[in-house]
RNA sequence: CGCGGGAUAGAGCAGUUGGUAGCUCGUCGGGCUCAUAACCCGGAGGUCGGGGGUUCAAGUCCCUCUCCCGCAACCA
């Protein structure tokens, strides 16, 4: 018989820098689930992969002086890249996808083109703000302060030829593919998309780019690339081989049952990705999950707090099951959950430690003890087994409701449940009195071969989280092939009566809490302060101003009269100015996150006057002041530039 | 101003269709000695963010307010 197929995804990932714990939460997440559905008999692809184009790329291969190409080479197949973080992790899948593997690039170019023929792709203009210097585009919403957000430098309205896909044209059946089916979950995630993206009104989605070059050409149309979405989305459909001849298995897998995303790009898997689908006509994947963040003190995690958590300390320091098994039992899969080094010690020490494998650790302790780790075959229930027996024989379904919704944290939940009981049940029985009595070696024997079953179907259930380790632990159990399967997770009295039994080492020894921690945070310090240079400059601008250019930028010296925040922004000072003329200038500058309005009021600032007015939050400001600005390891620095009282209001800088 | 999420014992969290408020850590007391100073039992500790409403019954449904976090579109 044809097994059952099951097909699940991670986002690919995008290898503008090294990845983090939160990467390694949604793909260990999704290579848990992978591993369930193959326990239980499912024929399971697994598929995970880079996202390498974009200008993010193409800039930081320049910075680096290496080719884009080389640069994303060095951070997937370079040492501590992805593909060995994902060794490391133990992580099972099946393939691997590159953005920029040939057959993808084709297919990609295939895909555009059908789009493109059958007139859901369209030539048409992209507006937005250009930088020339970074030879950018940018949005409206990008824009700090109304200037480059790379460069700080002002920005003017530009438009560039690009080919447009029509999203539109496909919100209605989106609306309803996420507010009528079960397509997007959790269910909370829903409201989120349809009011902020759908019901404001889609626009048509810019498919290319003529402004940077690291990515797909469009084949028919050279000076464009394939802009992400098409690009990046297509990965799900070109891994198994569609419109290419690398694979073969798009009839087998297709449609996904899930792609596994974090909440950051639902918006592209639940809205732009069935879109694309449609027009293509065919079919659309079965659920997108989008899971929540791992954060920090509440807050996002981020290289400039400097609080992004580096997955090979831990995993080096704890191990790597004990890492996999933290971040899948602590946090609900659907909702961010808050990291911390306190919190993935006490769950290594109460539940991996004191739990688990202190009860593997007593259990065949005892087998050698008493019965040189053989058990005798004889066998004398009593009646306080039943509730044991039970109770381990309807985990599995409990654990099976639980995964099945993707809740795995439920899921090991259960299984501890079951744990604990059994740590209970050794108390309630109380061995080693057994032990002490030649008439009672049956008994000792029962309730030994109870706990052996016991630890037999929990570790069954454990394996998909910690693949390593629950191997070890069938071992020592004495374990058979055919005692590991889902089809026995539910079957009381599997184990052979008279398996071989060995204590060995520990599973996993304590952490102490406090040498730990101080490990950590010296390793995290350290890792900080390398990370980031003591200062950092602005790039100096090669191109040269002519003179006379320069000398239309007319600076002026400034009197500060008031100062005050602009409502509802929280970067915006206004303010009004004498500027010599005898009558008051408006500017507005994003400086609130470093002065004060009062501590300004009064002192001589300088400006440039003949900048054209530009509105922000809807006030006109008429000219720029100037200021300094650095990094500090790695904060942004400024200084606004404040010169002497006793130069007048209008004197002329040259 | 918009959208979404959150607020439950000292800390971190769970609470499905409304029906006696739970778990882990910590804390206090007891038990046990097979085990990784672990394990087992018991106690203390909660006006479930504030206010109003529906109901025989609200942590759960409705309204409103306060505070925190995130998102705001072509940015993975």
């Amino acid at each position: 018989m044809e097994k059952k197929t099951f097909y699940i995804t991670t986002p690919i990932y995008y290898p503008s820098d090294k990845l983090h714990i939160g990467h390694t939460y949604c793909t260990v997440a999704t290579d848990a689930i992978a591993r369930y559905k193959r326990l239980q008999g499912y024929d399971v692809m697994f598929l995970t992969g880079t996202d390498e184009h974009g200008q993010k790329i193409e800039t930081k291969a320049q910075e680096a002086g290496c080719s884009p190409q080389e640069f994303v080479d060095h951070i997937v197949d370079g040492e501590h890249g992805v593909r060995d973080l994902w060794k490391l992790m133990n992580i099972s899948n099946d393939r691997f996808i590159r953005t920029t593997d040939d057959y993808h690039c084709e297919s990609v170019q295939k895909i555009f083109k059908k789009m493109y023929e059958n007139g859901d792709i369209y030539k048409g203009a992209y507006k937005g703000k250009y930088c020339t210097p970074c030879e950018s585009f940018w949005t409206e919403s990008q824009l700090v302060d109304g200037k480059c957000p790379d460069c700080g430098r002002e920005v003017h309205d530009a438009e560039e030829e690009a080919y447009f896909f029509k999203l539109s044209k496909y919100a209605d059946r989106v609306q309803h593919l996420l507010e009528n089916t079960d397509f997007l979950q959790p269910r909370t995630r829903v409201n989120e998309m349809v009011n902020n993206f759908i019901k404001p009104g889609l626009e048509d989605l810019c498919v290319s780019r003529t402004s940077f070059s690291w990515g797909i050409p469009v084949d028919f149309d050279p000076g464009h690339v394939v802009y992400v979405w098409v690009d990046a989305l297509s990965n799900y459909i070109t891994a198994l081989g569609y419109d290419n001849d690398r694979y073969n298995d798009y009839d087998r897998y297709w449609p996904a049952d899930y792609h596994i995303v974090g909440k950051e790009i639902v918006r592209f898997h639940s809205i732009i990705w069935p879109a694309m689908l449609m027009s293509l006509g065919i079919p659309l994947p079965k659920h997108v999950y989008g899971h929540g963040w791992l954060v920090i003190d509440g807050g996002k995690m981020s290289k400039s707090k400097g609080n992004v958590v580096d997955p090979y300390v831990l995993a080096g320091m704890f191990g790597v099951d004990a890492l996999r098994f933290f971040l899948l039992r602590t946090f609900p899969f659907g909702s961010d959950g808050n990291f911390s080094n306190e919190l993935l010690i006490s769950t290594i020490n109460t539940d991996l430690a004191n739990k688990l494998g202190n009860l593997v650790s007593r259990t065949t302790g005892m087998v050698e003890k008493y019965f040189g780790g053989k058990l005798p075959a004889d066998r004398e229930d009593a009646s306080e087994d039943c509730e044991l027996k039970k109770t381990v024989c309807a985990l599995r379904d409990r654990y099976e409701a639980e995964m099945e919704k993707l809740q795995l944290q439920n899921g090991l939940d259960e299984v501890f449940k079951v744990i604990d009981r059994a740590n209970k049940y050794i108390d309630e029985t109380a061995p080693w009195v057994l032990g002490k009595d030649e008439t009672k070696r049956v008994r000792l024997a029962t309730v030994l071969y109870n706990l052996l079953e016991t630890v037999r179907v929990c570790t069954t259930l454990l394996t998909p989280v910690m693949p390593d380790t629950c191997d070890k632990i069938f071992e020592k159990i004495g374990a058979a092939a055919e005692d590991r399967t889902w089809d026995k997770a539910n079957v009381w009295g599997t184990l052979c009566a008279e398996a071989q039994v060995s204590k060995g080492e520990n599973l996993f020894p304590r952490v102490d809490t406090e040498k730990a921690l101080e490990q950590l945070n010296a390793m995290q310090e350290a890792q900080k302060k390398a990370a980031l240079p003591a200062i950092e400059l602005e790039p100096y601008v090669e191109e040269e101003v002519d003179f006379d250019t320069f000398l239309k930028s007319d600076y002026r010296a400034v009197k500060i009269k008031n100062c005050e925040p602009v409502k509802k922004s929280d970067k915006l000072l206004k303010f009004t100015l004498d500027d010599g003329s005898g009558t008051d200038r408006i500017i507005l500058s994003g400086i609130h996150q470093y002065y004060e309005p009062e501590d300004l009021i009064g002192k001589t600032a300088i400006a440039i006057l003949n900048l054209p007015p530009r509105k922000m939050m809807g006030i006109p400001s008429c000219g720029m002041l100037i200021s300094a600005v650095h990094k500090e390891k790695g904060e942004e620095k400024l200084h606004l530039m404040l010169i002497d009282d006793s130069v007048p209001a209008g004197a002329k800088l040259c």
